[in-house]
DNA sequence: GTCTATAAGATGATAGAC
DNA sequence: GTCTATCATCTTATAGAC
């Protein structure tokens, strides 16, 4: 895994964020830029995850996470790495629990695992409620969706950051999926993509175009249905299958 | 249809936009602000498919226009305004198009419609090489991927531009697929949807992400994954099929 | 580590000449 | 319709005091 070396899951989530904590620990500073304050974090993923990279100020950043502005680039050095930064934070937390699901289905299940299964192993993490509640991660997928969705430099951040536990999804798929082409494997992990994110964005377009009958914010219906979907896309692969022809 | 009154087609396509041609008719300011000059719509299409509303200023989209900024707010009044006028024209050739698809289909099958059937006459008109090639449409559709993506305004942009020939699909949908609960299908939409816009925006991330196995500009490839991929989706909803279990 | 002050330039929008 | 000129404000980023 090209990523490098990420902050413990544990003493992530500081949400309330509006009386920053006196923080203890080694200066961030003498770890190459990955880490940094805190605060600064929390209040740049939220606005970056509503507004955009350029619909944000550093000064809309600072404002919020209550220090000066000088202070942001002495952490993050420019607006750019104080992005990646936000970027990095969870998607270390979300590759690693996402390769330890798959991991131990693998494990469990060896030749009997199922398309469902993967698929599982692989949304669950992502979408399950009770793991990733909260502000933060909310800001965070919103952050993730916009990113999948722009034009060349946001497919590079998502290569750059997801492939590793993308292509082992892939490689357990392929296992699963022997007879399907290689080519249609990627074309229908990308069409889970592009569901997956939309979901996570809970943009609050499904509220409106339902007339309030579903509700972006169901995490919990929203893994259902995400699972559900997902697994028939792949199960279409299978030779024969009536959707296919 | 909500709609306001959008220009005719045929004289959209003035792609290489670098020679203004000498425009002729009507002047555009007599037409309630929907209208205007070709060629700052083409110049902020590009643009803003491409950075973003908050990326691009009008400064770039008047010099890549070849007018002056003054123009620009002569014609559209904002950067807001000018971005809806953007977004409109082709969002209003699109609607008609695929509802002239949709009761074409419905006209010809009647009650043997089937999932399948409702999903190439949705999905074709965007997709399909032939109609919607070219950079303009190409970079529209980029920046539909982005707003669908974007929480809150993105969403009411969608929902305002976009509903109507959907509520129009779903209500075919709910005709064929007699069974699947309500709400069930709201969420099958949705993740095409996310599917669909992803795919549209074409980012490159596939590309990345397959070693150059796939190609996002294969458009042709792209609609059949996608027709295949949704129907299966659609499909599950049916009671008793293995992938809702 | 955190702040003040400020550089150096870009931004959306407008007034008014032609 | 199209331009020049300009306003008032905001932008990222840096230098340097404490």
């Amino acid at each position: 895994m090209s990523l490098s070396g990420h902050s413990p899951p544990g003493e992530l989530e500081s949400e309330p964020a509006d009386a920053r904590p006196p923080r203890r620990g080694r200066p961030p500073k003498a770890e190459g830029g990955s880490a940094g304050d805190t605060a600064i974090l929390d209040a740049a993923e939220a606005l970056f995850a509503e507004h955009g990279f350029d619909g944000v100020t550093l000064r809309q950043v600072s404002k919020r996470a209550g220090v000066d502005t000088a202070l942001v680039h002495y952490y993050f050095s420019s607006k750019r790495g104080l992005f990646d930064a936000v970027f990095l934070r969870r998607a270390a937390i979300l590759n690693e629990e996402r390769l330890r699901a798959l991991d131990a289905y693998e494990r469990a299940q060896g030749a009997r695992m199922t398309v469902r299964g993967l698929m599982e192993a692989f949304l669950r993490p992502v979408l399950e409620p009770s793991t990733h509640t909260g502000p933060g991660w909310r800001s965070y997928f919103a952050l993730v969706a916009q990113v999948n969705n722009t034009p060349v430099w946001g497919g590079e951040t998502m290569t750059r950051y997801f492939d590793p536990v993308i292509h082992r999804l892939i490689d357990l798929l392929r296992r699963v999926l022997p007879e399907a082409p290689e080519a249609e494997l990627y074309w229908a992990y990308h069409m889970v993509s592009g569901a997956l994110t939309l979901t996570m964005g809970q943009t609050g377009r499904l509220d409106l175009l339902s007339g309030g009958l579903c509700a972006s914010s169901d995490l919990s219906t929203a893994a259902d249905r995400m699972v559900a979907f997902a697994t028939a896309g792949f199960e279409a692969l299978r030779p024969g299958t009536s959707t296919s022809a």
